[in-house]
This record gives C-alpha cells, structure tokens and sequence, in this order.
DNA sequence: TTTTGAGTTGTTCGA
DNA sequence: GTCGAACAACTCAAA
C-alpha cells in the first residue's frame, strides 16, 4: 500500500520562530497542502554550535511549552527531537516520508554552516523569520555590506514600508506524529539549586504573552519610549528582548505595531524602530563577519593588554564591585536573567575600561544570564563598546558609573532594588558612597568593607589606565 | 577617482 | 554652577 504524494508531510523545523503569528515558514508549509510535522531541535551538538546558556534554556523551555499548546489546539503536535541537525533532520525525513522542509533561515555563521552540510534529499524552503530584511540585501552602493549604523538604518528606511504580518493559520493539518522527546528530557531547567525563582517572577514566555506585552507597549509606553527609556528604576522599555529572540513576535510585528498608533507625540516610535533596526545591524555584521562573537574587527586590538585577573571578573559577574550601578546592574542580571540596556553599557564600560579585562569575557557571562542572550546583539555590542567594533565608541567615552547613575538613576531608585544594603542612603550618595560622610554611613547602616565592598578599582586612576592602554595600541605610537 | 561630511548612548578641564 | 572645547586618527559611504 503506497500513500498518495500528497499525503507525504512538510516538515516545518523551528528555531527561533517559535510562533504562529506572521510565520512565513509555518505559512509555505501549510500552503503547501501536505500535513504539516513541526519539530524543535536542540542542537549543543554541531560542531562549533554556540551552545546555550542557562537563561536562555530555562526561557526555551518555557517558551516551548506555550508553543506546544498553541499548536495541539490547532491539531499539530510538536516533535522534540536533540542532535545535530545535519544528522536529526535527514533521520526525521527519512522516518516520516516527509516530501519537503520549510525553514526559517539561520543568521548565525555556525547554523549556516550546519545547514550547508545537511542533505536531506528533499528540497529545503528558507524563509525570512527573524528579521525585517535579508541580512545579505542591504548593501551598499557599491555592493559592500554596511559597517556603519546610521547609513544602514538609513538604506533600510528607503526600502519601502515593512510589509503587514501574515496572520496565523486557523487550522493545521497535521502529520502522523513521530516519536518525541519530552521537555523534562532534555533538563532545560536548574534543578540543585534552583536559581529560577527570580525569572519566574520576571518574565512569561511564549507567544501569547508577548503578544500582549507589544499590545500594552504599544499602547503605552512607546509614546515616552525616547524620553524614559534610559531611566532603569522605571518600567519604561517594552522588555521585548527575550520574546523578538526567540521569535515568539516578529521584528516585523513589532515594527508594525507601534507604526500603526495614532496621535504619537515625540520620536518614541522613530526610537523603537531604530532600536529594531540595531538588531537587524547586528545580525547583518555577524553574518557578514563570522568571527564577531571571537576576534575584534579592529585587528589593532589583537594588540590590547588586557590584564587576566579571575578575582575581579568574579567580583564583577556578582555584582561585588564596590560601584553601586554597576552592583546593580549585575544583581539584577544574576536574579532576573535581564539588564536594562542603559546599564548594559554602564557595566560592559566597567569592565572592559575601568578594569581592563577582555570583552570576550563580558560577552561569555552575559551569554550563559542573559534569557534573551543573542549571538549576534551580545558580540556586537560588547565589541562596540570595547571600541573593537565596526562603528566603535571613541576612544575616549569611558561611561564614569558614577555620573551616569546621578545622570539615569538621580533618586537611586535602581540601585536601592537591587543592592538592599545601600537602600538607606540618601540620593545625594548613593552613588559614590565611599564619598558620603562616615556619619551618614553609619546613619544608613552601611559598612564599605563591611556589609558592602570598597570599589575593588580607583575610578579616576581605572580610568587612565585604560586611555593608557588604548594608546599603546594606537598607530601614532612607536 | 577624489573629496567631503559624518560617525548611538561621554567626560574633563578651564574659563 | 554653567558652558564650550578638546579629546586621535580613522574609516565609512556617498557625492
């Protein structure tokens, strides 16, 4: 007995598109008439593979389970299925007869090259899931990719109007289900200990959840987005971060969203859509330049010294620097999985300035406590900051934590969230506690050296240092 | 081909 | 307290 061809399946494989709102994969495979089979692989084991981290499994698991349902209320299944997917996905189409397979296309360099090497002997169908525009169609005039932000943003705006989202199939046809792994298999949450607490108070993941978080962003915040944005004691960012990820809205979705409000005072939706557009940039450096999460852009920085010291990097992934910002900051990455992105640069200026310590290992921390932890964002940014990048911060804008918590967090309330025992001072101070009259210290029960660390760096002399350093790489110098 | 203007997010110093 | 200039030189992108 032989099936009609038609009743041979698509298989739709998921990474990070894992929605069924404006879909183009989960589209083409539904249009294609063939029952649909789609499966989520986790690959750790592609040779090269960027492995992920912590947060960020802890969020997929989560946002698998929102994507199961989803999909058995429209009659489709989820196969889970681990390996690499040169060898998982040839075994599944082998296994069901599957006729065809519909993709979202990879940005980063190694899955590029894990899907160059699969041969499945069935067509394979790319579609655009996870950004605005083809990483490899913004070019410039002369047919090179963009190093800079501002004329790329630029050339993305003169493409024409993003185009609406597709909606979500009503109903899908679904494939005999193959045999699957469960979630619990798989281990993708901390058990001893358990150290999620705080990212299941902070965060809900899937789809359906961050559909309506654009919604209330949409309908609110955007409006003061560029006026708010930069204060971390408020609720002021839309928080999306994790969700565009992962896929569960579409840049496209968001991008929509907020261009369709009525009666937009300010440039909030001009800023969030450049905040778009820095994700697309960073995707477009990374698939243009491999070696981004590894090497600086700038080969000079090859040349750096940067120091090697375990006991200061500790201090600084615990938030036990002695600089209250920067405590903060990386608290509140340690117990929510996120930072607010103002303090992002405030800690990654620490680090890689004031101590001197290589961005590559910022970048690793963030990348194993970050739930939206992004290849091509994390090394871009970090590189961007370190002055490494491709459209680097000069040389010379060294954030001092001090004035940028005063400038951002003038009533402290940031710093008093997450650094408690500083809670009791005043706003004046803190700050810079290590300046505030010992009378005062004492007043609000705080003890630097003793319930709270002196600065583990002298900022001013950090400082120099680093400009010194900067230097001796320099093409001026001898 | 050559030229020109510009380049996310800052700090310090001196008037 | 406030203000403007200086802080390297380089590379990018377009005219």
């Amino acid at each position: 007995m032989t099936r009609p061809e038609t009743a041979r399946p698509a298989l739709l494989w998921l990474r990070r598109d894992l929605r069924l709102h404006d879909n183009a994969a989960l589209a083409a495979a539904v249009a294609s008439g063939r029952p649909v089979l789609p499966v989520y692989v986790l690959d750790d084991d592609t040779p090269g593979a960027w492995r992920m981290g912590a947060a960020s499994r802890w969020w997929l698991h989560h946002s698998l389970t929102a994507l199961q349902a989803e999909l058995q209320a429209r009659g489709a299944p989820l196969v889970l299925r681990r390996g690499p997917v040169a060898s998982v996905l040839p075994a599944l189409v082998a296994e069901t007869g599957a006729a065809e397979i519909h993709a979202g296309k990879p940005g980063e360099p190694w899955a590029r090259t894990a899907l160059a090497g699969l041969s499945a002997g069935v067509p394979v169908h790319l579609h655009r899931t996870q950004t605005l525009h083809s990483l490899d169609g913004v070019r410039t005039q002369t047919g090179t990719p963009y190093g800079v932000f501002t004329p790329y943003s630029r050339a993305c705006r003169v493409l024409g109007p993003v185009p609406p989202p597709l909606a979500a199939p009503a109903h899908i046809t679904a494939a005999p289900a193959p045999a699957s792994d469960t979630l619990e298999d798989w281990g993708l949450l901390p058990s001893r200990p358990d150290w999620a607490g705080g990212l299941r108070a902070s965060w809900q993941p899937g789809e359906p959840h961050a559909r309506r978080q654009l919604a209330e962003f949409v309908a609110g915040g955007v409006q003061t987005y560029d006026a708010l944005r930069d204060r971390p004691g408020m609720e002021s960012t839309s928080r999306l971060s994790p969700a565009l990820h992962f896929g569960e809205i579409s840049a496209r979705a968001a991008w929509q969203a907020a261009a369709h409000t009525v009666g937009a005072g300010g440039n909030g939706v001009e800023k969030w859509h450049n905040e778009l557009l820095w994700r697309e940039f960073s995707a477009h450096l990374l698939f243009h330049a491999p070696g981004l999460p590894e090497r600086p852009l700038k080969p000079a920085f090859a040349a750096m010294p940067w120091r090697d010291d375990p006991a200061q990097l500790r201090a600084w992934q615990r938030g036990e620097t002695g600089v209250p910002i920067v405590d903060a900051g990386m608290r509140q990455l340690w117990q929510t999985g996120w930072m607010h992105n103002r303090v992002r640069m405030i800690v990654a200026s620490f680090l890689v300035k004031h101590l001197l310590l290589p961005w590559q290992a910022g970048a690793a921390w963030f990348w194993d406590t970050l739930v939206d932890a992004d290849l091509a964002s994390n090394s871009a940014s970090w590189q961007w900051v370190a002055g490494c990048g491709a459209d680097a911060a000069p040389y010379f804008r060294i954030f001092n934590p001090v004035l940028q918590g005063a400038k951002f967090d003038p009533e402290g309330t940031y710093v008093r969230r997450y650094v408690p025992e500083l809670a009791r001072l005043p706003a004046q101070v803190i700050h810079a506690p290590w300046d505030a009259p010992a009378l005062v210290l004492r007043a609000s029960g705080v003890s630097l050296g003793g319930n709270y660390p002196a600065p583990i760096v002298d900022l001013a002399a950090g400082r120099q240092r680093a400009l010194d350093a900067l230097a001796s790489i320099s093409k001026g110098q001898p």
